[in-house]
DNA sequence: CTTTGCTTGTGCCTTTTGTCACAAAGTTGG
DNA sequence: CCAACTTTGTGACAAAAGGCACAAGCAAAG
């Protein structure tokens, strides 16, 4: 069996896109291992080797196409697949995700979201109602929705989590610090903003110690 | 010379501390490789590892005494030293981080904040006055700030970055798409959100092959 | 058509990261 | 004091990730 991609080569699989959007608009129509990797900072053999797990997209001696790699690239990560997204948890951060441009942008939608607060549901947020929390599974059991994002403080996360596996939800973007346990299938991914700052702080006393690897 | 902890390695020391927090509010005084490894989703030798790299902190037989361990990780992180950090880029994202309260309990505190916005220089938000953008050398050159933190559109980033590496800042938290380069000496974490969000795409698709890591 | 010059795809090696398993150290109960 | 349990710290092993280097493929020029 052919060896598969692994979490770090997906992230910068995700990262070549990126940049291949850059150089769209600067018109370019080939460009090579070797730049490509220069712009992410990864090394050219690694760029060959995460592109090749998917298929053999270069031709030798020009490149990749640009136009036919940016289609490969936004097949693999399901970028036409338009996903909807719930939010929980209209806090400060959770409004701020609401109105983050880059989520349109890169072809993910906030359609449905979510609060506890008496105060706030009913009001409107980005072009959505608040709803309340509470209705939240008969409210998303028909929507298909498949992607949550939960921005909830720590006691209520785990029950919100629950609760979205419950109605179809089987990816899940978690802010909250704590961890939360979800079954095997569910793709969780945690993150936590006071501990980049904890890494920082670590590093800025052990420079020397490990090259900052870029995530 | 004996080995150092790796990135990740420290990333789940601030996940333990994290923890340790949580054991000390229900009462707890000592705790296992065992259980502290349940907590994080991690293998008991992979704690007792990352913990051995700074030292001999467990009494065989019995565990890691609750608030010893707090203290050594609390140093290692350098909690105490206050970090002051200046915010660039006060947009939804930028004014969510000034009133994000975990920075505080963690003991992270923005001191400073700037933006390009005419409109907004002059306001207050979060208890600070938005200053120039354009001021940031001359403002910042005293305060002996160490970590900046940057919410700017992509376009701005280098430069922004590039100002905050003048005046003495040696670690940045990028919340820009767009990658940066600095010098060897600089510490660098990038968070992308919608990089994340692509993460979850794929494997959504792909969950069976990589089982997920708790980043 | 041949030669020269790039650039890809990949086997192999190196380095890093994670896990196992066990000796040493401490604890508890009789 | 001794025997039976725990739990640590770590050397040895396994798996994974990253990088090197080269054969094979394509292009362009003569």
């Amino acid at each position: 069996m052919k060896k598969q991609i692994g979490p770090s080569g997906v992230t910068r699989i995700a990262l070549y896109y990126r940049v291949l959007s850059s150089l769209t608009e600067e018109g370019v129509r080939y460009v090579s291992s070797e730049e490509l990797g220069e712009r992410t900072g990864n090394n050219a053999a690694q760029v060959r080797k995460d592109l090749s797990y998917f298929g053999n997209f270069g031709k030798p001696g020009v490149g990749y196409d640009l136009t036919d790699l940016q289609d490969k690239l936004s097949q693999i990560l399901r970028k036409e697949d338009s996903r909807k997204m719930a939010l929980v948890g209209v806090g400060n951060l959770g409004s701020a995700l609401l109105s983050y441009d880059r989520f349109k942008e890169e072809g993910f939608q906030i359609t449905a979201i979510f609060d506890n607060d008496r105060r706030k549901i009913g009001c409107q947020r980005g072009g959505l109602v608040i709803q309340d929390v509470t209705e939240l599974k008969p409210i998303l059991s028909k929507d298909g929705i498949s992607i949550g994002i939960v921005t909830v403080p720590s006691a209520a996360t785990q029950k919100v989590v629950d609760e979205l596996i419950e109605v179809g939800v089987r990816a899940i973007l978690n802010f909250a610090p704590s961890r939360v346990t979800v079954p095997d299938f569910i793709i969780l991914q945690n993150v936590d903003l006071s501990i980049e700052l904890d890494r920082l702080s670590f590093f800025l006393e052990n420079k020397g110690s490990i090259p900052s690897r870029a995530k």
